[in-house]
DNA sequence: GTCCAGGGCCTAC
DNA sequence: GTAGGCCATGGA
């Protein structure tokens, strides 16, 4: 029987900081989101919606070719020079808007400042985020936690499929709640945040893939195997 | 050919 | 409030 499908019953299951020690005593610190700059970062929150991180990095690169480098080239560049270099990350016509009302919205009230726009409080500018078109939570929580190093915990498709396999859930799977869960429980520590998500990332691209692959899992003996 | 990948919006019920 | 369709590429 695959260490992961041991009876829950008899398990002990840590807490998360005890999950974050383990992954990270596996895998070594991560501290990480792939991108150089802060630009990049946001650029690449809102292109990696739903598709996988290499389809992003393509665009990206075609992006770079083009000299579109920053906020302020996305806002000035006509959609229609955008969407050809972004054709990779899938919807490339909705994420092309996507970019250009971020962009400007970021050049009309910030002036392409992200010192200026992390000034503001969190929750004011998450508010903010999120009542743009296109910024869901999780791109908006992406944008404050690694371009802003703020104490957002970041929930995506990795971390519930992860602590949904670990028996580890809120009661209400919806995303406040997702959050909330992760929040309560851990210091509040943007570093910590911020290598957490990248450990369950890089695990789930491993190990904690759609069909687990207990054998190598370092986490596979807290594990029922549930999907 | 089929399936799925680091969402979010909109509509119908 | 929530489920389901839509968006529409690329790699396994």
């Amino acid at each position: 029987m695959p260490a992961c499908q041991v009876n829950k019953k008899n398990r002990t299951q840590p807490d998360l900081l005890g999950i974050y020690q383990l992954l990270l005593g596996f895998y070594g610190h991560r501290n990480w989101w792939p991108g150089e700059t802060q630009d990049e970062i946001a650029i690449g929150a809102i292109l990696t919606q739903s598709v996988a991180w290499k389809n992003v990095e393509t665009a990206l690169a075609r992006l770079r070719d083009q000299g579109i480098l920053t906020l302020r080239d996305i806002a000035a560049a006509p959609a229609e020079h955008i969407a050809p270099l972004i054709r990779s990350t899938l919807y490339y016509n909705q994420k092309t808007q996507k970019l250009k009302a971020f962009a400007r919205w970021f050049g009309t009230t910030y002036d392409f400042d992200w010192r200026r726009m992390f000034s503001t409080p969190v929750p004011e500018l998450r508010h903010q985020l999120l009542s743009l078109k296109g910024l869901g939570p999780e791109t908006a929580d992406s944008i404050l936690l690694y371009a802003g190093r703020l104490p957002v915990f970041v929930i995506d498709a990795y971390t519930r499929r992860l602590f949904k396999r670990l028996d580890l859930t809120p009661a209400k799977d919806s995303y406040p709640d997702w959050q909330q869960y992760f929040s309560a429980r851990l210091p509040v520590d943007p570093g910590l945040y911020n290598d957490f998500h990248a450990q369950i990332v890089h695990h789930c691209k491993i190990l904690c893939q759609p069909v687990p692959k207990c054998a190598d899992c370092p986490l596979g003996h807290l594990c029922p195997g549930k999907t």
